[in-house]
RNA sequence: GGGCGAAUAGCUCAGUUGGCUAGAGCGCUUCCCUUACAAGGAAGAAGUCAGGGGUUCGAGUCCCUUUUCGCCCA
């Protein structure tokens, strides 16, 4: 027998960096090294987190549950795979480049783009490290040797690929729209990464002069009112439009206005789009700057008239206002009209802000080629995949969502005017014709053969939005396009796990790309979880000084505190709130059953142990006592729930039952029964029980708590041929042999006597250290509470040598104790006054007598009797009985006192 | 405007095929350093499960509705 020496408490810190450098040096966490390798695989593919991000609480929850899901996978025997990677994140990188060549006092402008990609290299290896350690630190059993970057050889292959693929299939075309424009970032967002903020605004009423007409001839005269919330987009305006069938300007369609200050002629023409009850009920349009007045203008074949440059001033169609900033030419012109005479009144207005998802900058809607991506075809099978059931989204809400977003899909604006991604794999001749090919080799052979002569091709400048490249990820990570062993065998992946505030973003881009170049679902569930807030459910924000650093809290009280509190504190698709007291409290956790196996540990290394013991990986159900049958018992229940909640992505609820059993049930009634076992004669089964339920209890915990679970249980004995490590060990099942619900009863009873002499102990404020005589009529229960003496007196602290099974004699003073048809009486003497004994019997009388009304009125009820399932009618008149017997003993107990 | 979520003990939250007297952690009260654990143990107080209506033998759970808060979409 091994030297037992653990110390009082769990020292997670030196714990951690060790047990995740073994597994990973083990290959633990390589598909490979499975218990079956060549069996099912199960794969997740990470979603990437931002290569020069820092570690937040989100990525803290993705980690724990995706580690969760692959660990318990791999105990299952499944050959788990979780691909790790990062993302190159376009914007955000480019961001902080810029920022840090500001500081260096340059520009990527003045240092040019090929020393500025250099400097975004550099940048994204030395941050790499950061995010990926932090990620090891929360124990992600990750395949590292399979870790991806979205900017690495293969996988810009991979989006290269896709392009021209897209290309080909007539899907990627270029186009002059009306797209989000981020004048600051000086590029094009797509829609999903702009966010529309409630703000106060202004809604400006104006005249707009009818050519011709005198503004003095008044309203749907000399002029016609209209409202914007936008004065400076009037210099773009092509058009006034008016409701076909609004009298008040019907008579106007055909007529001709003059646009304010710069005197143009435009037309006034018709559209139902026009809503007669908003502002004035007369609209102007500016198919160069709105969205909605850009598809107007080509209904009716407006001139597209742009008024802005990319940096959001005037240019020289602003006539007199060319050169000012979008919002100083708001109000220039806005006085300008106002001295002609031409403004109406100014009505405060609540109106949508669009700002860019990065930054906050006010986004402007204008008129810019770029490269999209036709959908509608992509979203039909994004739809149908979904449909048919051949991917699951849970929770099952987000389905609807996801149905309404493709349904309402717009062509997807793919390119970016940045510097820093993958550059747009399309090459112009000198003519402007258009190649796009896998490499520039590709394409100056296309050229070659078009032209029938070498000619300088010029890519094109931009590059792609990040999410087109993160939405191959499951298959890219993989090897696409190349046809690998890594592909075949492990795509389709499983769960795509990660927020709901990207569905749109990358899961239902993943699910379109995939299905588009694979043929084939990239996964079959999507898993969403929530956001994660502070402890008083506020977002959090640097802003609010309320961020709970996840390095900090792991710091303070270990990974397993932290993943625990994440998982157990989560429902699916639900925001959590984060709340340091219950870190802390799981923490504790973490030192219980540390100390319940120190417990177990220092008895099998006690003098005390039979020289043949050796665990035998279960106990031998001939030789159990109640209380080990009852603890089995109730394992063996706990596994079924747990493993049907896993099956289910109930984690939080597995994870809350596995704890409350540990904790409320082997340590507080289990372990306690034990001690005085221990001493017998014949401890065996009882130290194989010990062993066995803890070792059982580690792994359905280790999902959660991988660490002081790995550690505790390389400190437990095996059977011969167990697997070296927890992480590869394999997950419990309920074992036929220990059902025994008649017997759990049976103790549960025991343990409810025990909890109601403490009770009355308190009451009475018996020293807790005194141990005092008792009398037991436990009627049919009798047999077990002399079998279980020794445990009762423990628990109960009673006296062996002065307890008496049978009723108390007549006229002595102490309290009585009443549960259902067993009578214990505590002979306390003088400690017990008769007023305060019959205090404490009506008490639970008047509490029986509750309960009793209730189970009579249910049992009562003929409907209730004939339609509830006889189990529950069983049960209800089981109940009914033993409140009976109780009412019967109390009262005539207090018949007695009286 | 449309959709979704939340509302349960002082606080933070569980409670998913409807079925014991609705639970946990923290906090609170009383007692205990009992040889696994004071990061602990024992006992206790504390809830009209947001309001109203309905379905059902039975509703925290399902349906309708109202209120408050939050989110998404337009």
């Amino acid at each position: 027998m091994t030297h037992f020496s653990l110390p009082k408490t769990y020292d997670f810190a030196s714990t951690e960096r060790r047990l995740y450098q073994w597994w990973e040096e083990n290959g633990w966490f390589k598909p490979e090294n499975s218990r079956d390798p060549a069996g099912e695989p199960f794969v997740i593919s990470i979603p990437p987190p931002n290569v020069t991000g820092v570690l937040h609480q989100g990525h803290a929850l993705f980690v724990a549950l995706e580690d969760l899901m692959i660990r318990y996978q791999r105990m299952r025997g499944r050959a788990a795979l979780w691909v790790p990677g990062t993302d190159h994140a376009g914007i955000a990188t480019q961001l902080q480049v810029e920022k840090k060549l500001r500081d260096e006092g340059t520009s990527r402008e003045a240092i040019g783009r090929d020393p500025f990609l250099e400097e975004c290299w550099a940048w994204t290896e030395k941050y790499h490290g950061r995010i990926v350690g932090q990620i090891r630190r929360l124990g992600a059993s990750c395949d590292w040797q399979r870790e991806r970057f979205t900017m690495d050889e293969g996988l810009s292959r991979a989006v290269n690929e896709a392009f021209v693929r897209l290309y080909r299939m007539g899907l990627i075309y270029q186009g002059e729209y009306i797209v989000n424009w981020s004048p600051g970032l000086q590029t094009a967002v797509s829609d999903v990464e702009v966010e529309y903020w409630e703000e106060q605004g202004t809604l400006y009423y104006f005249k707009y002069p009818i050519a011709g007409a005198s503004l003095a001839d008044g309203p749907g005269q000399g002029y016609i009112p209209v409202a914007t919330t936008r004065p400076e987009t009037i210099l773009g305006d092509t058009a006034v439009a008016v409701h076909p069938d609004d009298e008040r300007y019907r008579h106007l369609i055909g007529s001709t206005c003059l646009v304010p200050m710069l005197n143009r002629t435009i037309p006034v023409i018709h559209d139902t789009y026009v809503d007669r009850e908003f502002g004035t009920g007369a609209l102007k349009i500016t198919p160069g700057h709105d969205l909605h007045d850009f598809e107007i203008g080509q209904r009716h074949g407006l001139r597209i008239l742009n008024i802005m440059h990319k940096d959001a001033t005037l240019n020289d169609e602003a006539g007199p206002y060319a050169g000012m900033e979008r919002f100083a030419a708001r109000k220039k012109l806005w006085a300008d009209m106002k001295a002609a005479g031409l403004v109406i009144k100014e009505e405060a207005y609540t109106l949508q802000v669009p700002r860019a998802q990065r930054g906050g900058e006010i986004i402007e809607p204008l008129i810019s080629k770029q490269w999209y991506v036709n959908t509608d075809g992509m979203a039909q099978l994004g739809l149908s995949a979904v449909r048919s059931g051949r991917i699951r989204i849970v929770p099952d809400r987000f389905t609807k969502i996801y149905y309404h977003w493709l349904e309402n899909l717009r062509h997807w604006c793919i390119s970016r005017q940045l510097w820093w991604g993958h550059r747009i794999p399309a090459w112009y001749g000198p003519d402007g014709r258009v190649f796009v090919a896998r490499s520039a080799e590709e394409a100056q052979a296309a050229a070659l053969d078009h032209y029938g002569e070498s000619v300088h091709l010029a890519q094109d400048p931009d590059v792609l939005d990040t999410w087109f490249s993160s939405g191959l990820w499951p298959f890219s990570t993989l090897g696409w396009p190349d046809d690998t062993p890594d592909l075949r065998r492990f795509y389709p992946t499983d769960v795509m796990e990660t927020g709901y505030d990207i569905l749109f973003f990358w899961v239902a881009r993943m699910i379109m790309q995939g299905l588009l170049y694979t043929n084939d679902i990239p996964f079959h569930t999507v898993y969403l979880h929530g956001l994660v807030r502070d402890g008083d459910g506020r977002k959090m924000s640097k802003t609010y000084n309320n961020v709970i650093d996840p390095i900090e809290v792991m710091d303070e009280f270990g990974t397993d505190a932290l993943r625990f509190t994440l998982l157990t504190g989560s429902t699916p698709g639900n925001d959590m709130n984060l709340s340091i007291d219950r870190v802390r409290a799981n923490r504790n956790f973490a030192n219980k059953i540390w100390n319940a196996a120190r417990f177990v540990l220092g008895n099998l290394s006690a003098g005390n142990l039979p020289d043949d013991f050796a665990y035998r990986g279960a106990p031998d159900p001939a030789q159990l006592d109640l209380p080990d049958q009852w603890a089995l018992h109730r394992l063996n229940e706990v596994i079924a729930n747990a493993t049907r909640l896993f099956e289910n992505y109930q984690f939080g609820e597995a994870g809350r039952q596995a704890y409350d059993f540990l904790w409320g049930e082997f340590a507080d009634w289990y372990i306690e029964a034990a001690k005085p076992r221990l001493q017998s004669a014949d401890p065996g089964p009882v130290l194989q029980t010990l062993v066995h339920v803890l070792d059982q209890t580690l792994r359905l915990l280790h999902p959660f708590i991988p660490y002081v679970t790995e550690e505790l249980w390389q400190h437990l004995p095996h059977p011969v041929g167990e697997a070296p490590a927890l992480i590869v060990a394999a997950w419990p099942q309920p074992v036929a042999a220990f059902e025994n619900r008649q017997a759990a009863e049976r103790f549960e009873r025991l343990r409810d006597v025990v909890s109601l002499i403490r009770n009355a102990r308190s009451e009475y404020n018996v020293d807790p250290a005194r141990k005092i005589a008792a009398f037991i009529a436990a009627g049919a229960a009798a047999a077990d509470f002399r079998a279980q003496a020794e445990v009762l007196c423990t628990l109960a602290k009673l006296d062996p040598d002065r307890l008496v099974f049978g009723p108390a004699p007549a006229g002595e003073k102490g309290a009585t104790i009443i549960a259902g048809d067993i009578t214990l009486f505590l002979p306390l003497g003088g400690m017990v006054d008769v007023a305060a004994e019959l205090e404490r019997l009506r008490k639970q009388l008047a509490e029986t007598e509750k309960h009793l009304a209730g189970a009579a009125a249910r049992l009562a009820n003929e409907n209730f009797t004939s339609k509830a399932p006889a189990a529950v009618v069983e049960q209800a008149r089981q109940a009914l009985a033993d409140l009976q017997s109780q009412r019967q003993k109390l009262a005539a107990q207090l018949a007695t006192l009286a």
